[in-house]
DNA sequence: GATTTAAGTCAACATAACTGACATAAACGA
DNA sequence: TCGTTTATGTCAGTTATGTTGACTTAAATC
């Protein structure tokens, strides 16, 4: 077990607080303590795109087209104007990376069916690969981060990552996240192999 | 109290897993669950930098400039090399953010005492109050989502933004995190006002 | 038939990253 | 002391990803 009093092996923030420092009241928290978890969201977040980013150097590709390839991967037949509202980015840089993932063969793309102007969105055979590996690293590091978090704390972190969504983004959030093949196909074992 | 089967009002994540599917064993989480943490903290990150995003604009600075500027404001006196190592950006990069910081005032910089090729890094007033600003909403919103996750959630998501740091890298964001101004000087009672 | 909507495109531009090469000053080592 | 390494800064060119604004096409809708 790592010495508390190790610079190079304690805890981020030292537990049971600073000596000589009276307790907050339950459920006020200090800005400085609030920094923290803004930094340690930084870092987390930074950590999080470097392994996928590195593997999409071998393709030419940037985190511009992991994040539309995941998404309509994970969520096919999604529409354009779906992919932007999710990715709050405009119409003509979503065209730019999507049409080299549809032109390289991961996305191909069909009219609505009910509505023909619409295209809906498919990863390709190559898509899911490729989709599959990028999320590899990033399903490792997320495991091992709730395992390293304890027991019941998945609950707690999917509560905290929802509430930090904007409130009025949350039902078009929910409503996204509702259309993957977990929750219409596989029951959710989808596996990395 | 949201209807649980109302597509836009019910948790992201079902509950009590979907009927007719095996508990799995404890500990173990399925990929689709694990994307499902994947996708909220993109949503998260997403909107945790939209308030400030739109705080820059007025000034001409972009989010690299947030960014330097907040890790100089609350670990004043890093040097220019420290910096680096916590965005993992080219020292171009770098140099051409902190030049426009410094040459609008925002930021000063002073040899090192012991070490004179170093340059310390220190916020000016201006600097502080831009620091604050665009922190402001950052610290409201990460306040009301540790509320909204409930009693002792702040620990487990300590523990798990934490870990999912590059093991190697704790050590360094462990080091920079000791140094600010709640660690060294009025025992984290920072204030917004 | 006119209007609106979903998508796509062209052009110009801004920001923030990158690589590579080189300069300066200070510290360090043989 | 002198050569080397280190910390920082800078110049030049490139790439990735975002922006605004204008316009087109096809299909749905009023």
């Amino acid at each position: 077990m790592a010495d508390i009093n190790d610079p190079l092996t304690r805890p981020l923030t030292a537990k049971g607080g600073t000596p000589g420092v009276p307790a907050r009241k339950a459920g006020r928290r200090s800005n400085a303590e609030l920094l923290a978890f803004a930094e340690l969201l930084f870092f987390a977040y930074r950590d999080f795109t470097r392994d996928p980013d590195a593997i999409l150097q071998d393709f030419d590709f940037g985190r511009a087209h992991h994040r539309v390839l995941h998404f309509v991967n994970r969520h096919s037949g999604l529409r354009v104007a779906d992919l932007l509202d999710v990715l709050k980015i405009t119409k003509q840089s979503l065209g730019r990376v999507l049409k080299q993932l549809i032109d390289k063969g991961y996305i191909v793309q069909r009219a609505g069916s009910v509505d023909r102007r619409e295209r809906q969105l498919y990863p390709t055979e190559a898509g899911r690969a490729l989709a599959k590996r990028l999320a590899a690293p990033q399903l490792l590091r997320l495991a091992e981060a709730l395992r390293a978090a304890g027991p019941g704390a998945d609950e707690a972190v999917r509560r905290f990552l929802e509430a930090m969504i904007n409130a009025e983004e949350r039902p078009k959030v929910s409503s996204i996240m509702a259309t993957s093949p977990a929750a219409t196909e596989n029951n959710g074992e989808t596996e990395v192999s």
